[in-house]
DNA sequence: CTAATATTCAAGTAATCGATTAAAGACTTG
DNA sequence: CAAGTCTTTAATCGATTACTTGAATATTAG
């Protein structure tokens, strides 16, 4: 039946089951780049283009475009033409959970991991993190909190929580005083690995807030089927 | 505060902010590979040895455990020594979970992926696999149905549905007999991507059965937090 | 046509990867 | 402790692949 030269039973199906696990591999390769995780980990707030990527992620538009043809080629992100410029997102939220699903895994297991993230996101935090289930709760409870968005404007256009006020982190320092100093300031971001809701927090205790960070970021929020708010997008 | 020569702003944080990234891209290279996926695949069905992973993925001893050492390193995978062997097994269940999320994105967004696994599994389904809200549904309604579980006899003891009864198959077509002919059969084994019940349930419907195939397999009922009836394990 | 944005190409460097073979380790048993 | 079983490690080879950069090319808008 198979061709003759082969010893082993079934000589076909392990070539085929080869060829079937190989393809699987390959989507992981994908994943397999730092950049290319990062360009996933900023994709997952929202669509972005080529350029604002590459500035966001501090590589040149070239290589930027080459590892967005990589997460293309396997099917993880895909774009959209607008006039001269193309915006490129996750194909679906299943994308996002397989990040979510790695970085966990690798946060669980992996002591360097701790140690890379404490040294990108600053010393542990002084104050626990507020999880989505106690923030829930509080605001259920018409609890005192303010929430604030510190990421870009655009980005707080395009989704944000019920609720939040937007100052992005570069203007915080000089706008403290739209905040309140009696109640208790929860700052989100992007997600675990963002590093905004972070220096956020740290500004505003230095200055005497009480704030804290919320465990992670919008696309948690959004993955857990919470409710998010949009403005009316896309600027002409 | 960071070296001269740097003239980006947050040149520190630039490079955490790699170091971690590229951490994460660590554990997506151990997946990144055929032979290893296929490893991950056999051991969400539980532990095994090293020797009997290297024959059930057709692998030298050697290369089986050098594929091991890399999925250890990133934490993927655990082992336990008896005696002179030593079992491996997933670290937990995150570690599946992943797996599974992975070959759901790679299905839903490559066509090749359909392709390789027809070439595999053989030719799509004549018949619809039953799924396991239907199997479910149809249990406890009372209805005539005989599960049957393909797998080898050592895996079947390890776990199995409740109420499955065991025919490796190897040994199906000489125990027909012991099957009923007025009832479906429903086949199943490892997983999706498993062939084991995609050829019983061939050799079922030639012999004039009524046999279908559950769309998936053992680890993904474990996985939906279902009921798995275990055997006084662990032989001296 | 020109400007703006994105992709492709070519090139170079580096690095990695995977399989094999043989030797070494670890443990058990007699 | 010597022999036997199972597993890991080291060395090697071949080949391939991966990533970045800079220049050239597409594509679209005006």
């Amino acid at each position: 039946m198979s061709r003759p030269g082969e010893s082993s039973r079934e000589p076909d199906g392990r070539r085929a089951k080869t060829a079937l696990f190989d393809e699987f591999a390959r989507l992981a390769q994908a994943l397999a780049n730092g950049r290319r995780l990062e360009i996933v980990d900023v994709l997952a707030n929202g669509e972005r283009t080529v350029e604002r990527l590459a500035a966001e992620t501090g590589l040149s538009v070239a290589n930027a475009s080459q590892h967005l043809q990589v997460l293309r080629e396997v099917g993880l992100v895909r774009r959209r033409r607008d006039g001269t410029r193309i915006y490129y997102e996750l194909r679906d939220a299943e994308v996002f959970d397989m990040w979510r699903n790695l970085r966990n895994v690798a946060a669980q297991h992996r002591a360097e991991i701790s140690q890379l993230a404490e040294a990108y996101l600053g010393a542990r935090d002084s104050l626990e993190p507020v999880t989505r289930a106690d923030l829930l709760r509080r605001l259920k409870r018409g609890e005192d909190v303010v929430l604030l968005d510190v990421r870009p404007t655009e980005e707080f256009t395009a989704g944000h929580l019920p609720a939040a006020i937007s100052i992005p982190l570069a203007e915080l320092r000089r706008r403290l005083r739209e905040l309140p100093r009696d109640k208790e300031v929860v700052a989100y971001c992007r997600g675990p690995y963002c590093a905004f809701a972070h220096k956020a927090v740290r500004i505003l205790q230095q200055a005497g807030f009480h704030a804290r960070r919320l465990e992670d970021g919008l696309p948690e929020w959004r993955a857990a089927g919470l409710p998010v708010i949009a403005m009316g997008e896309r600027r002409s």
